[in-house]
Formats: structure tokens, C-alpha cells, sequence
DNA sequence: CTAATCGTTTGATTTATATCAAGGACTTTT
DNA sequence: AAAAGTCCTTGATATAAATCAAACGATTAG
């Protein structure tokens, strides 16, 4: 634990605008560094936690990239989101106490591991923190009804084009291009989360490439008509098409 | 005001079970009524909050049954939950202070309005309470990962299946029959719901029905067979079968 | 350096569901 | 009681995506 004390505080987290509620007095920012109680490191492939484990803390992603995802008694598994550094996981072992989704690192990453005790203490204390872990949870409960949106009604081009475009925007919030990125999941993982086959992403893929909105090269992609883009997501929306 | 003092009281309502903490003290209980500031009708097809609605309270069921349901650009529709007696909604308007979905009553309804500043003030007095309101959003994230789940990954007999037992299922806690329901939707609803199309859903009842599972009459359903209507929502776990 | 593995692309075919269309059943209005 | 409207059912056909299959490219292991 000493050798953590300096790295694990919030207060000089260059994530903490992401993580953290923003506009806090210097006084209130460390004693909230109390939230985090230390910090875990997950390998490419292994697990954060997993279906039926105990539920104890939330995770703040300081680096690294995780899926989260349910399996089905019968095999068949169903992605449920990406996440990458300053969003939070393990939400859904609050109602249970226990986990119902497993989350796993697509490349090498570090948590910040918040005891969900702590949080809960000091939101009592807090107010500012209180609001922002309803934010979060609100947040979630916002971008799954999107995707109820999208698999209930998109096609299969209109999901591709809305998940590239909601991938490079949080990539550009944390301060990479707004056009181009290396995606960190498979084709079969891009599908479960949007539910197609890997077959009709690589197609899909192959389309938009065909049609000079993208360049693609296995896991880079480079988004090269984002407003082409856009009317593919959402025809009416778009504000430079007539 | 005066003469709602009596009505609006969450320690003698017969559904606090379904919306608040259990195992009170009668002291706290009687605290705990502050939570709600009013109560409030709507009628059947009237919304009781809108996409773009400032948000402010959350709302418990006392009577009726409600869809949610949000709108792209385009017009397309997705209904993203059917709530009854004892369910919480609105939790959709935190994240932003604005509401982004519909809320409607599909019958004549009566909710409970929680002015969300009342339940965060007592939320922080009271940790059971805090919990509670913790446990009320994971619990909606999960049930949105499960819809993540059959909307990307099951067939239509599946997801009606599916549908069917978890109605009759809500149901039943609330007192009801445990294979008889009429549906305050209609099969347009459900298809939105469940990501299909009210054709599919009309010719899926009739094969259910066909198969001598259940007994469709308008919107009337008896659920006959609820082993074999569990086998189609998952084969593997119907523990009477082989 | 070669073999093996994993992920991806592309083609041919199938299939589940959507779409189009018509009629039927129940409810409300006149 | 007739008319109009809404919701539901069923049939015929179309279609988007799934499935099956093969080959290719990139990375890892031997």
C-alpha cells in the first residue's frame, strides 16, 4: 500500500475529468482520493471480474481497452459495450451483489479499483460525488436504450456507421485523431456488439471502403467522409447534405 | 396540498415493498415519506414526460401500466420498456437533466412524483435508502444488457417466449395470475419492444398458440405449457425436461 | 525459415423476417 | 343498427443478413 499512495489519488489524475466530478475545490478533491483504494493491473485477455463473482467495487479505467459481455446458458455470447480509459464498469453487480457480465481486456490495461463501500460513503458526504455516480448510472441506462434503438431498427450499415462514429468521438475526447484509429476488438467482437455476424461487418466494412468513406486495413480505420458518415447513421441529421 | 397528506404516504402503501427499501423501522419509514411530494394521473395514451421534458422527479407506479419509448430523427420508434405497479421511471432524465425518452400510459394510471433533489437529500440521511436508489438503476442496466442479449442474438419465437414469461412473471409478484394476463399493448408495441415486426408477432402468437403452448384471444394470453415456453426462451435450463 | 494458428475477406446459397396486400374482428361513433 | 376506425390475422413475395465454404494475410510457434 505505501508505495501506492502517491499514484493512487485522483487529485493529480490527468483522467480526472473524465472519472471524477468536474469544478471540485482542491480540499473536497483529496479527500475523494479516498475512493480509490488501489490500483489493478489486467493482461490482454484476462479478466476484471466475471458472471457470479462477488460484487465489491466499481472500476475507473486509467489505461487499457475492455469489452463487457454476457453469456447465454446455451453458448451464444452478446457483447454489451466497450470501454476505455475514464469510463466506469462493474455497474451491474450493484442490484445483485454479484456480477452478471464478465469483463475482459482487449489489450493490457489499469484500473483504478473503487471499494463500492467507499463510494457510497463518501457520496453520502459529498453531494457533487453523489450527483456524478447518478450521472454515471443514468449515462449507462441513456447509451443502452440507444442500442435498443440500433438493433431493434438500424441496418446493418447504419450500426457500423454509428458505432465508428461514437468510437472516434471518445477517442478524440481523449485527445486522439478524429479520424483515424486502431480498433482494438475483432470483427466477431464489432459483430455480438451489434448484433450481426463477422461476415456482415467484414462486408460492411468492404462497402464503406468501396465507397471512399473509409480506409480500411484490418484494425485501422480511417473515417474519410465523416459526413457521409453521418448521413448513413441518421439521414435527416446531417447538416451539410441538403 | 392538505388533503393529499393522508394519500401521498410511502408507509402505508401497500406497494412499498415493490418501491422502497425493505426492512425499515416504522421511524425511518415515516422519514421516508418525504420522498414523495405529490401524486399525479395520466391518462391512458397521455404522456407523463417527454424527449427534451426538463427533468426533475422520478416516478413510481401506484396504478396503471406505461411504455418508454424514444424517437430517432427519422421517425423510426423503439419501445425500450413496459412498466407496471411498483416500477420506477425516469432515471433516463439524470444524465442530462433532460429527459430523452417518452414516457406513456397505456391505461389510466396514477404515479407518485419524486422530486429527484428530495430523494438525493434522503439518500444521503439515509444509507438503506441510498442503496436502494443504487440498486433500482443497476437493476435497469441489467435488464437492458438482457434486451442487449435478445435483441442481437435470439429468433423471434425466442424473444416473444422470453417476453411472455417475464409479463406473467411481474405479474404474479404483484398478486396476479401466474398464466393469465391481458396485454395493455398492442402487437405493434410488442414488436417494437422485442425488434420485430407486428406481422411477426401476430404469426409467432398464432404458432405458440398452434403448438398448444399458450391461448391467444385478442389480448388475452394463457400461458397452457410454461415448461415448454421456458424450452424455446432457453432449451438448456427448463429443468423438466431431459 | 516454415508451419501453424487466428483473424479476415469474399463468394454462393439459404433462411428468417420484412414487406406488401387483403380481409376479419372488435370498438367506437353516428 | 350501420359506418368508421383501430387492431389483428394470414397469405404471397422480397430482401437483408446468416450460413456454408474456401482462400488469404498476419502473427506466433517451432
Amino acid at each position: 500500500m505505501t508505495d501506492n499512495t502517491f499514484k493512487v489519488a485522483c487529485s493529480n489524475c490527468n483522467l480526472r475529468e473524465l472519472c471524477m466530478p468536474i469544478g471540485l475545490e482542491i480540499a473536497d478533491m483529496k479527500k475523494l482520493d479516498e475512493v480509490v483504494a488501489t490500483r489493478r493491473q489486467v493482461k490482454q485477455g484476462q479478466r476484471l471480474f466475471g458472471n457470479g463473482d462477488a460484487f465489491t467495487s466499481l472500476y475507473a479505467i486509467r489505461t487499457g481497452f475492455f469489452k463487457t459481455c454476457i453469456s447465454n446458458e446455451d453458448g451464444r455470447e452478446q457483447v454489451t459495450g466497450f470501454q476505455m480509459a475514464g469510463e466506469i464498469i462493474g455497474l451491474d453487480g450493484i442490484v445483485t451483489d454479484q456480477h452478471s457480465c464478465n469483463a475482459v481486456a482487449l489489450e493490457d490495461a489499469e484500473v483504478c479499483v473503487m471499494p463500492f463501500s467507499n463510494v457510497e460513503e463518501l457520496s453520502r458526504e459529498f453531494p457533487v460525488l453523489q450527483r456524478h455516480v447518478h450521472k454515471v448510472m443514468s449515462r449507462e441506462i441513456v447509451r443502452e436504450n440507444g442500442m435498443m434503438m440500433m438493433l431493434g431498427n438500424m441496418r446493418a450499415e447504419e450500426r457500423l456507421a454509428a458505432f465508428l462514429l461514437n468510437l472516434v468521438q471518445r477517442l478524440h475526447a481523449r485527445g486522439f485523431s478524429q479520424s483515424e484509429m486502431i480498433l482494438r476488438m475483432t470483427r466477431e467482437e464489432i459483430g455480438s456488439y451489434l448484433g450481426l455476424k463477422l461476415e456482415t461487418i467484414s462486408r460492411t466494412f468492404s462497402k464503406l471502403s468501396d465507397d471512399g468513406i473509409i480506409e480500411v486495413k484490418q484494425r485501422y480505420v480511417k473515417i474519410l467522409a465523416p459526413d457521409e458518415l453521418k448521413k448513413i447513421f441518421n439521414p435527416q441529421s446531417c447538416q451539410t447534405c441538403i
